[in-house]
DNA sequence: ATAGGGTTAG
């Protein structure tokens, strides 16, 4: 053996067994050379030490840039190690290739080699590694890098930055920004953006907008109030935080615009429940810009707004539109035209759409699970559900909201318990705060409100607003006095400006006939000057959408629309219709109290609807509260005396009306 | 010298 020069000659001369651990380039040496072609040279250039070394390593270099580039990283790691003389180049692809590959512990390698090979105070490394860790969802590790470089430019602060404002670590930015500040580093332009983004990506709530208004000062002092990029990301910062006018400002006063801004904007609009400015805002888009196109995001927030109006009309002009643009080929609008469709009550129109499709995500899966589950099939989101993990998707968080919101409305009790177990057994989901109220809700509307009371009790992280106001509301539907006020002394603690939990506590000593009590938190209310969000309900006609409050005294057809639902009540009382006046809290009389109750917004919308439609036509309505129990009566009478399919989606779910019965069969 | 940013579905 000694006799022979190197390793490669070995093989050569001995062909047989076992070929041993063989060293990076040994398969390829080998390959050639079993054909018998030009071995010599290249062989004994890598294997002869005489020859300068440093050839050797650009050459390796460049293997190590193919194989990086193939996304052989293995084999590209495995020439590392043998490389005597790796350049910040060499790293450098390494380091984008495990970020690309998702390898964690390949990247880990790579960054222990360069760190003995002389790169540990490399600037540009540092940035990279940052970068790579962030991507590898490392954050610990990206820190580490930062804290451990001496020389931080602003490339590597920007990374750092730019890593924590990803992980949701948005205080660490703002603290770090403060630092970099008084070294006397000065921001850039893409400084701005990152630390803008950190301020909503936390739970800072109110703080943070402060300090994202003194970075919003920050950048108009250093000349940068003209930058798209930053401007833009200000608006959706304002969006966030839901200050739709500062958004609005913001927004008005940039120089330029480009589709990004436009369409943040759009999605400020539709995302802080202001449906009808998003798609007048769309329309202004369409009409004043000449060379700016509207791209896939536009298309999602405009989608968002038509299903959150139900705005079937608009909604079908929208698909056109995307259809004649090409952009259904694209996964979030898709899934957007799904929900549309769903939420505007055209359920075989959602599935269509869905089965059209030849790729899903798991966002396109939970938008049909929830748009069965909103119609009240809690059968078959269940079973669309179960059908998305055969098909090796894996559900996220919001499929389990979605399923478990599902059971609810069709009160699938045991399914939903089944399924929440589920979640953290199988699918290693750990609950969150939603997925705790849907199971109240879930248990609360079954009227197990005992069991309810002790998912809370046992929940192991801090039940929010969001449950107990689950729990408040099926004490209201099952006139649970006791356990009501149990959740609302909580509730008034944690959220003592949200005017709905009073009067769902006023509605409960109401319907208990504890009057004084129902006074009392009347007076809470007033002494906080606190308002019930008023009830509102919106009908599209001929691609116009229509608006009504509840007692509607502005409104121009109010004389008209009264007077048919006069003349409705009056038939539906003779086939025993009773006013739900004790609903009504003021002290009115009686025939003032059904005045109030006939003036619901719910009830005016479906009045305009008889009137603005032809014969046999199905009139769609949303509503901003829950459908109240006099509306949800009257409305099954109007379906039969008209002969009308009535479609109310309120803020929780659809409810069908059809020949005097509404779907939920009143269950909701 | 080199490097990177804004809007997105449920």
């Amino acid at each position: 053996m000694s006799a022979f020069p190197s390793p490669q000659a070995v093989q050569l001369s001995s062909p047989p067994p076992p070929p041993p651990p063989p060293p990076p380039f040994s398969k390829h040496l080998k390959c050639t050379a079993a054909r018998g072609s030009c071995r010599p040279p290249l062989c004994s250039l890598i294997s002869n030490p005489a020859i300068s070394t440093s050839t050797a390593a650009v050459d390796k270099n460049h293997v190590i840039q193919r194989l990086c580039e193939k996304g052989e990283l293995k084999r590209a790691l495995r020439v590392l190690s043998q490389e005597p003389d790796p350049t910040q180049r060499t790293y450098e692809l390494l380091i984008l290739s495990c970020a690309r590959q998702n390898s964690l512990c390949d990247g880990l390698c790579v960054h222990r080699h360069l760190l003995e090979n002389g790169f540990d105070q490399d600037p540009f490394l540092a940035t990279k590694l940052i970068n790579m860790y962030s991507e590898l969802d490392d954050i610990v590790n990206a820190r580490k890098v930062f804290d451990e470089i001496h020389e931080r430019t602003i490339y590597v602060w920007n990374a750092l930055f730019r890593a924590l404002a990803l992980a949701d670590h948005g205080p660490e930015v703002i603290d770090l920004y403060r630092r970099m500040n008084q070294v006397g580093i000065p921001s850039d332009r893409f400084t701005y953006s990152y630390v803008l983004k950190a301020c909503v990506v936390s739970e800072g709530g109110l703080l943070l907008l402060k300090k994202g208004r003194e970075i919003h000062a920050h950048i108009l002092r250093h000349g940068y109030g003209g930058h798209v990029h930053i401007m833009t990301t200000l608006v959706d910062m304002y969006a966030r935080f839901g200050c739709v006018k500062c958004a609005g400002i913001v927004f008005g006063e940039m120089p330029e615009k480009n589709v990004v801004s436009w369409s943040a904007m759009i999605a400020c609009y539709a995302k802080n429940g202001m449906p009808c400015e998003a798609l007048e805002l769309f329309r202004k888009m369409m009409l004043e810009t000449h060379d700016l196109l509207p791209n896939s995001v536009t298309m999602v927030s405009v989608l968002q707004a038509c299903a959150a109006l139900a705005a079937l009309e608009q909604g079908r002009l929208i698909h056109g539109y995307v259809l004649r643009r090409g952009l259904d080929l694209i996964l979030p609008v898709i899934s957007a035209l799904v929900t549309m469709y769903a939420r505007c009550g055209k359920l075989d129109r959602a599935q269509q759409v869905f089965d059209k499709m030849d790729e899903r995500d798991v966002v396109s899966w939970n938008s049909l699970i929830s748009g069965y589950g909103v119609h009240g099939f809690g059968e078959k989101a269940i079973q669309v559900f179960k059908e998305m993990i055969i098909s090796g998707i894996s559900p996220s968080p919001i499929s389990f909201i979605s399923v478990l919101g599902a059971c609810c409305h069709a009160g699938l009790v045991e399914d939903g318990k089944k399924l929440f177990d589920s979640m953290v057994r199988e699918h290693r989901i750990f609950p969150s705060v939603e997925h705790y109220a849907s199971m109240v809700d879930l248990l609360g509307r079954a009227n197990r409100l005992d069991e309810a009371a002790k998912i809370i009790e046992e929940m192991r992280i801090e039940p929010g607003p969001k449950v107990w106001g689950s729990l408040l509301g099926s004490c209201r539907i099952h006139c649970n006095v006791e356990l009501a006020e149990r959740a609302s002394a909580r509730l008034f603690e944690l959220e003592p400006m949200n005017a709905g939990n009073y009067v769902l506590l006023a509605d409960i000593y109401a319907e208990a006939q504890m009057w004084d009590e129902v006074r009392r938190v009347k007076k809470l209310l007033e002494a906080r000057r606190l308002q019930k969000v008023p009830g509102r309900s919106w009908i599209e006609v001929k691609r116009k959408i229509h608006s009504f409050a509840s007692v509607d005294e502005l409104n121009p057809h109010i004389e008209q629309l009264h007077a048919l639902l006069l003349k409705l009540s009056m038939e539906m009382k003779e086939d025993g219709y009773v006013p739900q006046t004790k609903i009504v809290h003021y002290d009115l009389d009686l025939e003032e109290k059904e005045r109030i109750l006939l003036g619901h917004s719910e009830k005016l919308a479906v009045a305009f609807g008889l009137i603005n439609s032809a014969e046999g036509e199905t009139i769609r309505i949303t509503k901003n509260l829950r459908l109240c129990e006099d509306c949800h009566s009257v409305t099954k009478f109007i379906s039969k005396y008209t002969k009308r399919e009535i479609l109310v989606r309120d803020v929780n779910r659809f409810h069908c009306f059809k020949d005097g019965v509404c779907s939920c069969r009143d269950y909701w």
